[in-house]
RNA sequence: GACCCCUUCGUCUAGUGGCCUAGGACUCCAGGUUUUCAUCCUGGCAACACGGGUUCGAACCCCGUAGGGGUCGCCA
């Protein structure tokens, strides 16, 4: 039988990561079978479940790269089918109608459970069972009319065919309702397999105040999707070799729940990071160029594009996120950039560097082509007839030129700034820490 | 509280009775290469929750303890 997964999230406008790690699962394990991968939007909730939450959801899809088989199936158009199967229920004696009180709203209908211990091989943690005692009969529509969660999950499932069902771990309990469900419906019990949590920083569930677990989040921070999908991946399960980098491929040719993780992880945006900065450094060229510019117009920054390009060549393998993109560029753009007070005091204000950059200076103006090349050759020479360290020649140029120490190599950012640049920033600083 | 689940370096993990003086990755630290910055290379720190069994032998099997989590809705 052909495989057939899915995700089914109620469009509230966040999709939590641990939901979308539970998507990433059942789309690698339908692609890996050769089988479909469904979407349901669960959007019986008509306060929260917008267009705009429904949109953002895809998104967050589309961003991931989680393509789905067929029409995407909207739970509130099913709501006639699911009061009719629980009319059915009724009929056949395995639901009843009762006033539970409380609420005072009159009659609802309840599923009986079967009164017999339950058990189940799930996919991830192998053998699961409870007792009978542990089950109480349950509510399937409510008094005001309304089917409920788990009928109507159920219900989808039949409809959608789906043969395995990889979910939360926080759904095992209901997985014995669930399989009751099935049984009285008179459909297949599908196979199940119960993912473990994703926990924060602090060891806790992510509550709703984690602000910084939302995919939205992850996207915003400067992480990219085919990144955020990898590490994800291995966030709870392992090729079973040392293959962390991996391709869509490799990841779908090796993917298997019976190597999945059943013990909580914690995400780890260091490793994170890491990741993300290896596949910035596969991004195409002309892609990375095209975030670049994006970026710097996020920034506010204007320039010109060819001036542009080159300095986006310069900071090409040193991004680790896309957030990372203007910072590190920023001083490139205007005349205005500050200087880090830290790296003025250790290297720009010493006993002699006001002749070395004054000397730099004319030299650079010396220059008939003044290009990565020709500067290399000019420090080099001068270097070599100063009797100065390399060190003590490139540290107070950098800082001088950009205002900090660390960046780019030295010689293509030269070349890149141009020599007018170089000599007036040269100026600028002699003027403001060396007059 | 009852029931269920989980427990290898700080983190993600490999490990399914001998290959384990427990391997890899991220982070961190120390050297080296690069006469700038970064990269890169080498090395290092660092874990089987605890206690009992079973066995010639246990991270791996069993029991218990502790800790963590989940569920117990006319939420999903």
């Amino acid at each position: 039988m052909k495989v057939r997964t899915r995700f089914a999230p109620s469009p509230t406008g966040n999709v939590h990561i641990g939901n979308m790690r539970a998507a990433i699962y059942n789309w690698l394990f339908a692609r890996h079978h050769g089988g479909e991968f469904l979407l349901r939007v669960e959007d019986t909730d008509r306060e929260r479940s917008t267009q705009e939450a429904i949109q953002t959801l895809l998104d967050a899809m589309a961003w991931l790269k989680l393509d789905v088989d067929g029409e995407p199936l909207y739970q509130s158009t099913r709501m006639e089918i699911h009061l009719e199967a629980a009319e059915l229920l009724l009929s056949k004696g395995l639901a009843y109608k009762e006033d539970k009180g409380g609420l005072g709203q009159g009659e609802c209908i309840i599923f009986k459970m079967p009164g017999t211990d339950a058990s189940f091989e799930d996919g991830i943690k192998g053998s699961l069972s409870t007792a009978a005692e542990n089950m109480q009969d349950f509510v399937i529509v409510r008094s005001n009319g309304t089917p409920v969660f788990h009928l109507a999950n159920v219900l989808d499932d039949i409809e959608q065919g789906i043969t395995h069902v990889i979910r939360g771990d926080d759904h095992i309990e209901n997985t014995y309702r669930h399989m009751a469900l099935y049984q009285a419906l008179g459909a297949d019990v599908p196979n199940f397999a119960h993912l473990p949590m994703i926990i924060n920083a602090q060891g806790k569930p992510y509550s709703k105040r984690d602000g910084d677990a939302f995919v939205g989040d992850f996207r915003e921070k400067g992480f990219l999707g085919d990144a955020l999908f990898n590490y994800l991946a291995l966030l709870g399960w392992s090729p079973g070799d040392d293959r962390e980098v991996m391709t869509r491929d490799e990841m779908v040719e090796a993917f298997d729940l019976a190597r999945c993780q059943s013990s909580p992880a914690q995400v780890d945006l260091r490793k994170l990071t890491w990741m993300n900065g290896e596949y910035m450094l596969k991004l195409p060229t002309e892609e990375f160029i095209a975030t670049c510019f994006c970026e710097i117009e996020k920034g506010g920054i204007e320039a010109a594009p060819d001036y542009a390009k080159a300095v986006f060549g310069l900071v090409r393998e040193r991004v680790k996120t896309v957030v990372d993109i203007v910072p590190m560029v920023a001083y490139l753009f205007t005349e205005e950039f500050e200087y880090e007070a830290k790296a003025v005091r250790k290297k720009l204000q010493k006993d002699g560097v006001r002749e070395i950059l004054e000397q730099v200076k004319s030299i650079f103006q010396a220059l008939e082509i003044f290009d990565e090349a020709s500067t290399d050759q000019a420090i080099h020479d001068f270097i070599e007839t100063s009797g100065l360290g390399f060190g003590a020649v490139m540290a107070p140029l950098r800082i001088a030129i950009s205002g900090i120490q660390s960046g780019p190599d030295l010689f293509p950012m030269l070349e890149v700034l141009g020599r007018e640049r170089v000599t007036g920033r040269i100026d600028r600083t002699l003027a403001q820490f060396l007059a």
